[in-house]
DNA sequence: TGCACGATGAAC
DNA sequence: TTCATCGTGCAC
């Protein structure tokens, strides 16, 4: 996808993510992806997203201009992709939370810890432009006759009213979404 | 320099 | 409901 892609309304990047194709190409072997669920993490305001905090050293790249990707390891032994959106400046970005296997994928690739696994993606990538030949996004066909979930995000709850927001997205009756 | 904890997943 | 496992962020 183009850069101008990403640097819109971080919804309207969440929910056109749905249907895209994720492509990691690592030790010669190009893996494929099919984003069926996202997550929107609107900026510093917004309660549950790691930008709430200011600026640090883990989330500058959340800062940073749009179309790279942001990964860091939670719970010492997985790690979340992340896509940066908005304009340089607003810490905005869409987490990846499942996808539906397409080529090479081995393993589960539902929830955000089993697709980085399964895509061989770790926190070497954080900060790459996705606008390359070895780590982007690639658009899908159209979504007719699919329609899109709303829900609130998944494991936020501290976030207090910002926990209700539906900012998770998922493509419904798709059996490769982590929590339908 | 130390320590509490998490945008998870799997087992019990 | 509990646990594995460790980098980050902030307290001290």
């Amino acid at each position: 996808m183009p850069r101008a892609f990403y640097d819109r309304d971080t919804v309207l990047v969440a929910r056109e993510l749905l249907g895209t194709y994720l492509v990691h190409v690592s030790d010669g072997v190009r893996r494929i992806g099919r984003i069926v669920e996202a997550e929107a993490y609107l900026g510093p305001h917004d309660l549950a997203a790691h930008s709430a905090r200011g600026r640090t050293e883990r989330t500058k790249v959340m800062f940073g201009p749009p179309g790279h990707a942001y990964v860091y390891l939670i719970y010492g032994m997985y790690h979340c992709m992340n896509v940066v959106t908005q304009p340089e400046g607003v810490a905005a970005a869409v987490l990846l939370r499942a996808l539906e296997p397409v080529q090479n994928v081995e393993g589960r690739t539902q929830g955000p810890g089993l697709l980085c696994r399964a895509l061989r993606i770790d926190r070497r990538l954080n900060g790459h432009d996705l606008l390359s030949d070895d780590f982007f996004i690639a658009a899908g066909e159209e979504l007719q006759g699919f329609r899109i979930v709303k829900r609130p995000r998944i494991g936020v709850e501290y976030a207090g009213r910002w926990a209700r927001r539906l900012l998770r997205f998922y493509l419904q009756g798709n059996p490769f979404v982590s929590q339908p």
